[in-house]
DNA sequence: ATTATCTATAGATCTATAGATAATGC
DNA sequence: ATTATCTATAGATCTATAGATAATGC
């Protein structure tokens, strides 16, 4: 019996395929505003049976809180991924800004269900929110911020991304990467980068995105 | 036959008044996310009888809609109310960011039907959105803002509300004068005002907030 | 006389489960 | 032999309306 993290039984695998089918499909519904969608529905959508859905959850707002959470999970752990090897906080602050705006064009879905949930992604303990607070702290310890107020600025990041994707959403002709890249050197400034060094910050290279593993992550 | 605004007949101020009920009812469920409710139940709370709900509305999505854009509307006719004698567009943007900070602990539902919405405050042509465009652009005409990019400052400005609401409703304990009116300094900054500038305007006394009328005015 | 509202309910829809089937483990 | 999934459906719940009642207009 293999043990740790993706390997387990035949039967564990296919339970885990049917788990995160039904957070897929919930997310859709999430992404497209729509809640009030017959259990039937959904398990359609998922391609499994409806009896699949009360193996995995009791109800449907337990599965609409593990699909919201799946998402947010699925954004840290992509965070953590491709920003793992700088050692600049500045840095890994203003390239996990600058991931998250280019995600909004390449994940619309998972996007969506943020934007649809702003309340969870500005204050929940997983995804880009606790990320974004122990980057700034560690910046403003390591005297590269001069942030008073540590919480205020996490809300401004978030609520940032919020409208930066919002924008992004209504206006399919803007130039995403140019949209993001302003919105982080003008918080790079805020929280008091001199104005070179959040421009030069703001515009260098970024790893590849690769691809957001989609639901199997959550609790 | 009295004519314009608020007069009409009897009848029809009482079918305004069980729209509007109606309506209410429709944002209290709104702001505690709870959107799967029974038309029954809404008609209770509202207090007027299950069949009204037809009269009204052909379906509780329309509901939905007409109690976000009425929340949006309120909080328009507020901005407009207290804002309206002022001259300098700069001064307009910050006084509409100030208040609308200070109701968020005020009108904890209206703030949280917006919250819950976050694409219809940061997108819409109703409330905030529209005014702080209309203002950024003036500003900047003027010379007092600098600003290249007014949809992205808007979304910046509706982001960070966003963030602002979402804190100060997660954290009773902080002193929202002081959150709202240091991001409002921070947003003049970032829009191109110098810093002492941005420090006096964004302190200037305010008007008092009356009383926000809740959902009698949407479409 | 007209219009809005209310109460009661038929019919439609949805939830949650029981029992049957299929896949995996050993 | 065990575990997950699937299909079919009983019972619960909800929607939308018909018909009765109450308020207003004239």
């Amino acid at each position: 019996m293999p043990e740790g993290g993706a390997a387990e039984s035949r039967l564990e695998r296919r339970k885990a395929r049917t788990r995160a089918s039904l957070i897929r499909a919930a997310q859709s519904f999430i992404a497209e505003g729509n809640l009030n969608v017959p259990v039937l529905e959904i398990t359609r959508t998922a391609d499994v049976g409806m009896g699949s859905f009360y193996n995995h959850f009791d109800s449907k707002e337990q599965l609409y809180r593990a699909a919201v959470d799946a998402a947010l999970e699925a954004h840290g752990q992509l965070l953590d991924h491709l920003t793992g090897d700088l050692d600049d906080s500045a840095e890994t602050f203003a390239q996990s800004f600058r991931l998250t705006g280019r995600l909004f064009r390449r994940e619309p879905d998972l996007s969506r269900v943020l934007l649809n949930n702003a309340p969870a992604l500005i204050t929940a303990d997983r995804g880009l929110a606790p990320r974004a607070l122990r980057d700034i702290e560690a910046a403003t310890a390591a005297g590269r911020f001069t942030v008073r107020d540590p919480e205020l600025a996490v809300v401004l990041t978030a609520g940032a991304l919020m409208g930066l994707g919002q924008l992004l959403h209504d206006r399919p002709d803007r130039d995403d990467a140019e949209a993001t890249d302003t919105l982080a050197e003008d918080l790079l400034r805020t929280f008091g980068l001199c104005s070179a060094e959040a421009r030069t910050i703001s515009h260098r290279r970024l790893p590849d995105i690769g691809t957001v593993s989609w639901g199997g992550t959550a609790a």
